[in-house]
DNA sequence: TTGCTGTCCGGCTTATATCC
DNA sequence: GGATATAAGCCGGACAGCAA
């Protein structure tokens, strides 16, 4: 078995369509369908039912494509475990946030101090996180849902507020405090459903008596803070993404009932993946950040 | 017409045998 | 032990045939 077959594999896996896997590998159909028949003849069974011209995964082929897929991960692991330990790798970050307001802070201050280091940012909601750090996909996750597991850690950085902003000609401006219950009719801007923070907003609100009616959900916490400009709606924000984003929404109130309306935010990283020397550096830098917000 | 499989062939790699 | 020759096996392209 050579890992050209498995790299094979995986695109028809994927794309399902011999002819499609042939041109996304450049070589000619007729020879990709004989490595794949190959494959199948040393691993004694069938991976693709074939009906017609159709070609499917079967049950053999998921259980194998799994395994194929750890395989190339680990590989990749590999590579960058040996180019940390050579001292050649420049370092790339994958991270994964569900909170962006302090990302601009964090990352210009860490790529000023590493300036050769690569990072790639995702958004996702929490389910898909924490299926991208199982499989190894991220490095490290800044999240304020608890994404727990045997093979996952988590380190909570920060427990805040929850604050209910308005728009400045909105009948509760100017009030220093609001009861969920007075807000059942409002209109609400949020994060759409499988995020965690809309999640936990929408279990308060449950737990005040009502279901808040979401007029317009959202991907981008910071198009939140756009619309609310616009007085569409109220939204919830946790207190550190107000306090980067006052000068845009001055009008917040606290939730004075009832009591205890917190988030906590945190890092998640994988106990089973390789991380690089970069991510290390980079998980320090965030645990001494939000430490150095803490005391401030 | 489209898409997959099978056959044939050339090129390449690898294992084995032989020679120096 | 190292260099060279040979055989076997695999890969990939071209083409033909079959099925939907």
């Amino acid at each position: 078995m050579e890992l050209l077959q498995l790299q094979y594999f995986q695109t028809v896996a994927k794309l399902e369509h011999m002819s499609k896997a042939a041109e996304a590998l450049n070589i000619a159909q007729p020879s990709l369908s004989k490595t794949i028949s190959r494959l199948e003849s040393s691993i004694g069974v069938p991976l693709f039912d074939r009906h017609g011209r159709n070609i499917r995964l079967n049950a053999f082929g998921k259980a194998f494509l799994q395994r194929v897929e750890r395989i190339f991960r680990e590989l990749e692991e590999g590579k960058r475990e040996v180019l940390d330990m050579a001292g050649l790798n420049r370092g790339s970050i994958t991270l994964a946030a569900s909170i962006t307001s302090v990302l601009p802070e964090l990352l210009g201050d860490f790529l000023t101090a590493n300036p050769n280091v690569h990072i790639r940012q995702f958004l996702e909601p929490t389910a898909e996180m924490r299926r991208m750090m199982e499989n190894g996909e991220i490095d490290l996750c800044i999240s304020t849902a608890p994404v727990e597991g045997p093979d996952m850690a988590w380190l909570p950085l920060r427990t805040e507020e929850i604050f209910v902003i308005v728009h400045e000609r909105h009948r509760l401006a100017g009030q220093e405090s609001v009861k969920l219950t007075d807000l059942k009719e409002e209109p609400f801007i949020g994060l759409r459903p499988g995020y965690w923070f809309r999640t936990l907003t929408d279990e308060l609100c449950i737990g005040a008596g009502f279901v808040p009616k979401t007029m317009i959900e959202l991907d981008e916490a910071d198009a939140v803070v756009l619309l609310l400009r616009k007085g569409l709606g109220i939204a919830f924000v946790p207190q550190l993404a107000w306090e980067k984003r006052a000068a845009f929404m001055p009008n917040r109130l606290r939730i004075a009932d009832p009591p205890g309306c917190v988030v906590t935010t945190g890092l998640v990283w994988s106990k089973k993946h390789y991380m690089s020397v970069a991510a290390q550096r980079f998980r320090q830098f965030i645990i001494d950040y939000f430490q150095r917000i803490e005391s401030e």
